[in-house]
DNA sequence: AAAAAAC
């Protein structure tokens, strides 16, 4: 039995065999070993398997196998249509999935070239005239490079939903749908993910063709290397149990992850500036910030990577020890997700998330998902624990009637580049529209209902504001009635 | 209560 786990055993073709030796592949995952004789038959699936099996590998081989052996016999050869479209949630898993992909093709002659947003179109869309045989994407830029002629999609014969609960929900939903309205309709879909709730897999179910579905463990299972630990904090103590937990279990690098890019933001700051070497990665970071981040994890210049859930999917760093959830997730999907950037490829992870009274609800919620009751632990506090080395400094030299930062006269550490904050504007001053009473608005005469209107531009935004709008109605109506 | 994805 064990002998038909190995990738020799499968008979891929042989530059890719060849690739996957190089890469030092040699026993398949469950989810490898089940998935890829199935896609290798051409059918639709709906894979799950934990976090860290290696679900790319399990689509991508066998893709890219059939790619190789199966001509699309409707195109002549020079024409090169994108045969294969891989769509994921975020730039850098889309980034990073190609980078995989393109080392899985390195031996054949089939291109492949990966498009999203944030950066440049145009070195995008020379790839994409060039001919690729499989893009990868992110949805919105897709749309751009669909509506600018760049990518035309009409000969696709493969399309991967990576992450696909994520791919199928109401924030992506609509993008989604607008993209395979440009495939054809015979067609192989390849559904995967670590989490499928059952309505997302009822959903899922509409757009497979008589689908396998492969699970090769309870769904929504978090990754057994991962030991998990819940504790008990009040939001301020929150950042000293971090270091704690770093000190105690000698922790060398962790994700930190938080629910709101604000928050990203001040946490990152704030720990530095106790002396741990962090950076933030969050959606209001530019692109290329975006990529140093990580970047700089990676290579381990940086110890703390603090993040919003644009992190919490499939990115793949090896040997993380550790995650912190500063905030309980709002969705308990992403739990799952999160605590498995460690804990990868069968090395073992530490998950530590911090509860505060007001999580009760959040935590209600994964006990439901996990199906286990969930101890919550008080912090192990150690007493001589210094609270932050350079935060104590700086009270200390401030109490001393100092000003400055001690760092500066003190420090034997190199210098850090000292930050430039931008003055804060004056605040503007409050509407005194929003200190009157608020009285239902009385509307006499309701606006007419127009059943042909349509949203500007012929995309379908899940960014609608209607707030300000409502405001504003609400505005008119009291200052005509303000006579009183 | 949020984030993500296009300019």
């Amino acid at each position: 039995m064990s002998d038909t786990l190995n990738f020799s055993n499968l008979s891929l073709a042989e530059p890719l065999a060849r690739a996957v030796a190089g890469m030092g592949y040699e026993s398949m995952t469950p989810i490898q070993a089940q998935a890829i004789p199935v896609v290798l038959q051409g059918r639709d699936v709906m894979g799950a398997a934990q976090t860290g099996t290696g679900k790319t590998a399990a689509f991508s081989l066998p893709l890219l196998q059939r790619l190789l052996k199966h001509e699309n016999a409707s195109t002549s050869p020079a024409r090169h249509p994108v045969r294969a479209l891989v769509l994921l949630p975020t730039r850098e898993l889309a980034d990073q999935v190609a980078q995989q992909i393109k080392l899985y093709a390195q031996h054949t002659n089939l291109r492949s070239t990966v498009v999203f947003g944030g950066i440049d179109m145009k070195p995008q869309t020379l790839e994409l005239k060039k001919g690729v045989e499989v893009l990868v994407a992110t949805p919105g830029r897709l749309l751009d490079h669909i509506e600018a002629k760049n990518a035309v999609l009409n000969q696709v014969e493969y399309v991967v939903l990576d992450e696909a609960d994520r791919m199928l929900d109401i924030g992506f939903l609509p993008d989604l749908q607008r993209i395979l309205s440009f495939l054809p309709k015979q067609r192989t879909t390849l559904l995967f993910s670590a989490t499928f709730s059952p309505e997302i897999k009822r959903l899922a179910g509409s757009y497979l063709q008589d689908p396998v579905t492969i699970e090769v463990s309870r769904p929504n299972a978090t990754a057994s290397t991962v030991e998990q630990h819940f504790y008990s904090v009040t939001d301020d103590d929150k950042r000293r149990a971090i270091r704690q937990v770093i000190r105690q279990r000698g922790i060398k690098q962790a994700f930190v992850f938080v629910n709101s890019k604000l928050g990203c933001a001040r946490l990152a700051r704030s720990l530095e500036r106790e002396g741990l070497n962090t950076t933030a990665l969050h959606g209001d970071k530019s692109q290329d910030e975006r990529l140093k981040a990580l970047a700089a994890f990676k290579a381990g210049e940086v110890d703390l990577l603090v993040a919003t859930d644009v992190a919490a999917r499939g990115l793949d760093i090896k040997d993380v020890p550790a995650v912190f959830n500063f905030d309980v997730p709002f969705n308990a999907e992403d739990y799952i997700h999160r605590i498995g950037r460690t804990g990868r490829a069968g090395a073992s992870g530490l998950a530590v998330t911090l509860v505060s009274p007001s999580d009760n609800r959040l935590m209600a919620d994964l006990e439901k998902l996990l199906k286990r009751k969930i101890e919550i632990e008080p912090v192990e506090w150690d007493d001589d624990q210094p609270r932050g080395r350079i935060n104590d400094g700086r009270r200390a030299w401030r109490e001393a009637g100092e000003v400055g930062d001690p760092r500066d006269v003190l420090d034997k550490a190199p210098e850090r580049p000292r930050r430039e904050y931008a003055a804060r504007p004056a605040p503007a001053p409050r509407d005194p529209f929003f200190d009157q009473p608020y009285e239902t608005p009385q509307v006499d005469t309701p606006p007419a209902w127009e059943a042909n209107a349509k949203p500007a531009g012929n995309r379908i935004s899940a960014n609608i504001k209607p707030k300000r709008k409502v405001a504003a109605l609400f505005k008119s109506t009291e200052k005509s009635t303000e006579t009183s």
